[in-house]
DNA sequence: CTGGAATTCATTCAAATCGATCATTCTATC
DNA sequence: GATAGAATGATCGATTTGAATGAATTCCAG
């Protein structure tokens, strides 16, 4: 299942010495685990978390079994986006994890890699295939790619505290594209909140139940597709009444949304980005810009189970 | 008669040597007993109250357990049935994924938790959905969660070597139930195909054009929605024809085809279950029953640098 | 029941890791 | 520039781990 580092090769891998490596995993910088003769043992995903969050740079990546070109090369936003895009398109699903971890290790957040890779990446196939020249298999399936990688994003940056803050996200009826909603899920999963996605295509009536029920302090609407106009309207517009009543912001975005449609809708805050949705977030429930966690003491928590 | 475990499954389930498992078991830290030639033995209870006080990870759960445990797995999965149940309409992701795991490492393989615990538990909540027991968020929800379950499995269990056949699987047009596609995906790597799931709702010439791209060993086709009786027979056929002429293997089954349609469509195999689609996928591509491909190296090559 | 293949045993040895200690380097502050 | 505090890197003996070995045991098919 999950392969376990050990500390020596986590040490060569980021560049500095075992005993530091060590200081780290006992302030509890990096979560680990003890074998029962009280090795120190992490997982890879633990690693990258913490390369993430520290910022360090990563200095020989083979030995993590990670792509190789990740300090050096520093991967152009553009580059990587031609690559991405001809491997969704040929489904070669190993060449877009590959690229994106990288580009996650070279220090782009995951906001800034949803933002200026895969959705103009997933939108421009979605123009290939309206043109023909693109298979619908082709398209469909890179969704199903890109929807891997995303759930691999959720949990490899997943930083759930106790108290944090609550969100729900959903797409509205008719609309069946759920890579928005999932990112909005992923990035605000990675700025601390307790973010659940609730789905695509769901009527109006039962996301004011949800909100009702869960009480979340921020609910986000991505809008990719929008059937009839008039309905949408209604539908947002009784959504953010009950959103507005319970204390419940509300976020709204997507491509489908034009000015004469954002004209007739009432929202919190309007979206052009997954930037913009994680800087309303960030206003919300302020979060310090390195979360460092307190010492979670991950192991004994760990080890109670 | 509880079933025992020789030290070197459970090695290779925790992912130690197996001297240091022997050790472990010589200091008491994992009770068992000694056959009468002086063969260490221990049963799966005492493997898991080890890992759960030690904090260890699994490695592969699949060694801890075979297929053929019959004995008290009905009272278990019905357990777990309930359990998993209530947390998937609740949206308690973290108590659905313990759960699913804990069966994973009782030795359950993923194919008998699918169709004798997910399966039966999504219907149900459909059915409650359907009878206005279940708010549709709820079931959408619950949709959601399984998803992200079932992606973490195709991860965790991500076993294909270079040879393996190639499998794809999708879902006809108007069928956006894309949980039992992926389900079928997770069987039939585990079983060392290199499958892939095209996704939800494609229209069969798209999926004729796939085959005729990658040219697989076999598709399959999850049905669980028909929309228009004919155009969904003739869709079959022809992706039938297709699929004979270029020496691919059609397989198809879900809940939506009925008697009546089955009679007027053609394949290779009708699955009524995920371990119909393990076993003829087994038929097509015979492997050793423990797969154990040659030790992957991952570690030596890495340390050797 | 029997023979051979596969597994496991106990043991040994090299490599890795532990915890602790100490010297060095970096950093912020006066 | 001087200095205190913190982080880093190096080292040491003791412990743990992983791999290899030849002998003993178990398993399975005939």
């Amino acid at each position: 299942m999950k392969k376990m580092i050990s500390p020596k090769q986590v040490a060569r891998a980021i560049g500095v010495s075992e005993s530091t490596l060590k200081r780290w995993c006992d302030r509890g910088l990096i979560s680990m685990t003890k074998t029962a003769g009280g090795h120190r043992r992490m997982e890879l995903d633990a690693v990258v978390r913490f390369l993430r969050e520290s910022g360090h740079e990563i200095v020989e990546p083979e030995l993590l079994g990670l792509p190789a070109a990740v300090g050096q090369t520093g991967w152009t936003l553009n580059r990587a986006s031609e690559r991405i895009s001809s491997a969704l398109v040929a489904g070669e699903e190993t060449v877009v994890r590959q690229v994106v971890f990288d580009l996650l290790l070279a220090g782009h957040t995951v906001t800034a890699i949803f933002d200026d890779v895969l959705a103009p990446v997933m939108h421009q196939i979605g123009e290939k295939w309206a043109c023909g020249e693109a298979a619908v298999y082709q398209e469909r399936r890179a969704c199903e790619i890109c929807m891997r990688i995303l759930h691999e994003l959720r949990t490899t940056t997943q930083n759930t505290r106790e108290k944090a803050p609550i969100a729900l996200g959903a797409t509205l009826e008719h609309d069946i594209y759920t890579i928005p909603v999932t990112m909005g899920e992923v990035v605000l999963r990675n700025v601390g909140w307790q973010a659940t996605s609730l789905g695509p295509n769901l009527p109006a009536d039962t996301l004011i139940k949800s909100i009702r029920e869960a009480r979340p302090r921020l609910f986000w609407v991505s809008v990719s597709f929008i059937a009839n106009e008039t309905s949408f309207i209604t539908a947002v517009n009784s959504l953010f009444e009950t959103a507005d009543a319970t204390g419940t912001a509300l976020a709204i975005g997507g491509q489908a949304l034009s000015q004469s449609v954002r004209k007739q809708i009432q929202y919190s805050t309007f979206c052009e980005s997954l930037r913009d949705l994680e800087l309303f977030a960030r206003t919300l429930n302020p979060v310090p810009s390195h979360p460092t966690p307190p010492p979670t003491d991950n192991v004994t928590s760990v080890e109670s189970l």
